[in-house]
DNA sequence: TTGAAAGCGCTAACAG
DNA sequence: CTGTTAGCGCTTTCAA
């Protein structure tokens, strides 16, 4: 492996010189960082991250704490999480809980706390009092994307609100007979989102003085396959069917969508369907839906850290995240 | 932040033996393990990555370079390989080209060769040259995941025998009249699996005698909405239509169902639809399909990987990773 | 503008 | 079984 040594010699400068040089720090007259550049070219010189990370402190990596990867949401903000590292030079490391909570705690310590990583973003979990603690004392600015929690500092949609707009686009249609397809906390641990947005169903209902009924609320578990067995279930069994139904997540509104086809019952016709999120397939599927960008959301809580980590002040209250009510075709006037 | 020093002083032993003792290396009393462990535990000792990395030169990390995140097949494979990673307390870098070809140099030179990894895992791509020889400098190991390339090791399906599977069901149902709805290579780089696929549907139909109309071919970029629009555009144009569709993964069979259904062609009845992958939704959307399991693959060659990292032989042919025909609804006797 | 030298926090021989 | 001693490859004062 060729080492800064190497390009020093063939420069015939010090390795101080040619760290300065290649960092582009100033103190550092134009022809010798030339003849260092190229020098460094050809020798095919790349620093060691270990080494540069143990001598500054800096490791030029940022840690992305998720539940699991493989959700629309966790990989659309990684996505745009990566997009500003990309630019920015740094690299990202995830730390997955794979879909349960039995080993956030060894993830935490034994990775995170590595010093492997120059910040933290946590996607749509409230850490516990310790991990606040051990965070801390690490000095790794730290954000929260997805899921607001009471007293971190946070980058999202206002949930309620955007739970607020869907439910009452369907008021204003004269419903006031809606369901609800909940999402989940199935994974074993703090999990912000789908309890936000089923207490906000519940006061959207209240405030307008419409009735709830048990059998009109099914558990999706935020998962197609899941929300369209439940809703057709649902939909089969129940004395006096919901003319509107509003689901957690645009994954369960299309399971319901396919209920609703398989049942041949029509939408909007018969039964009005909204969903959250604006996910890839809802333009095709003619979704009505609140749409969210989780990459721009990622992206800006990168961009955020990436700031503070250059010396900016801590934002201490990010802007709330715009969400927007997408009216699509499965959405339409109560019946009758 | 409490270092390596303060177990030793704390413990009374020299940081060397705090070394070994918290790696588990033998050549420790039972009694001098047990004050050092909790010790480090009392004290909240996490050692310093960089620092054991530059020492030790290993860096317990992973690298996965991608093409994107937020596709389906990549971030299970991510998935699958951050559960084997976990499991041996290895962190995962991922190196996002972030769906163009554009950055890669950079990615590549500016990242993974940074000494940040232990070893490489690479997704769907062609290697070029000098990345190889890149890499080999760096004896890290590395292998390929999905889309199969001459020369380099491999862990995937056998995409040519998935697609004949697929096509060949379709035949079996009587079907002629075969059209196919491509994949892109819109990634800007050498990404395989598009070509493969196509490559094999039409030596599929060649063998069989059958009759290929450039009609019948449809770009759907590996997307539901641009798969819809496409194979919609060509059912309501088409002199004569296809009895039976081949799509090149599931997403765009998705939108061909869609599409069908926006035309009121009636599935499997005047048409059959076949996809590649079993999607989260194709079992919901009752889609026959080609069933592959990325999550499977990608923790496969991650075991890969980590155990040549423990010193293992590298496996330098892995076998063929499996696929199998899923039967649905949407598949059925060609009509007449 | 440049160089010398002292670490960063840990691991790995080599002794004892 | 344990301690001592060198580094790993950079960055960063401090002098020149």
């Amino acid at each position: 492996m060729t080492g800064i040594e190497d390009v020093a010699v063939a420069t015939g400068v010090s390795t101080a010189t040619v760290s300065r040089a290649l960092r582009g720090l100033a103190g550092v007259s134009a022809g010798t960082r030339a003849r260092v550049l190229s020098a460094a070219q050809e020798l095919g010189y790349v620093p060691s991250s270990a080494a540069s990370g143990l001598a500054s402190g800096r490791t030029m990596a940022m840690g992305v704490l998720l539940p699991l990867i493989e959700r629309w949401y966790f990989s659309a903000v990684l996505e745009g999480v990566d997009r500003q590292l990309r630019a920015a030079g740094y690299d990202l490391i995830v730390f997955s809980l794979g879909g349960t909570g039995v080993n956030r705690e060894r993830v935490f310590h034994r990775s995170i706390l590595r010093k492997r990583i120059d910040a933290l973003l946590v996607m749509c979990m409230e850490l516990t009092e310790d991990e606040h603690l051990a965070l801390s004392e690490l000095e790794s600015p730290t954000i929260v994307v997805g899921g607001s929690v009471q007293g971190v500092r946070h980058v999202g949609i206002d949930d309620g609100a955007a739970v607020r707009d869907a439910v009452e686009h369907l008021i204003s249609l004269g419903h006031t007979r809606i369901g609800h397809v909940r999402g989940g906390g199935a994974f074993g641990l703090y999990f912000e989102v789908p309890r936000i947005r089923e207490e906000s169903y519940l006061a959207t209902m209240a405030a307008h003085g419409l009735p709830l009924w048990d059998d009109w609320s099914v558990f999706g578990d935020f998962r197609f396959g899941e929300a369209k067995i439940a809703v057709k279930r649902m939909l089969s069994t129940v004395d006096e069917r919901p003319t509107a139904l509003f689901c957690s997540s645009d994954e369960m509104a299309f399971g319901a969508l396919m209920a609703a086809s398989e049942l041949g019952i029509s939408v909007p016709g018969e039964l009005s369907i909204v969903g959250i999120d604006d996910h890839e397939f809802a333009g095709p599927m003619g979704l009505t839906t609140v749409r969210q960008v989780p990459e721009e959301q990622g992206a800006f809580a990168a961009d955020l850290l990436l700031r503070e980590l250059e010396g900016a002040l801590p934002v201490l209250n990010p802007p709330t995240q715009p969400h927007e009510l997408i009216q699509r075709a499965s959405t339409g006037p109560a019946p009758r």
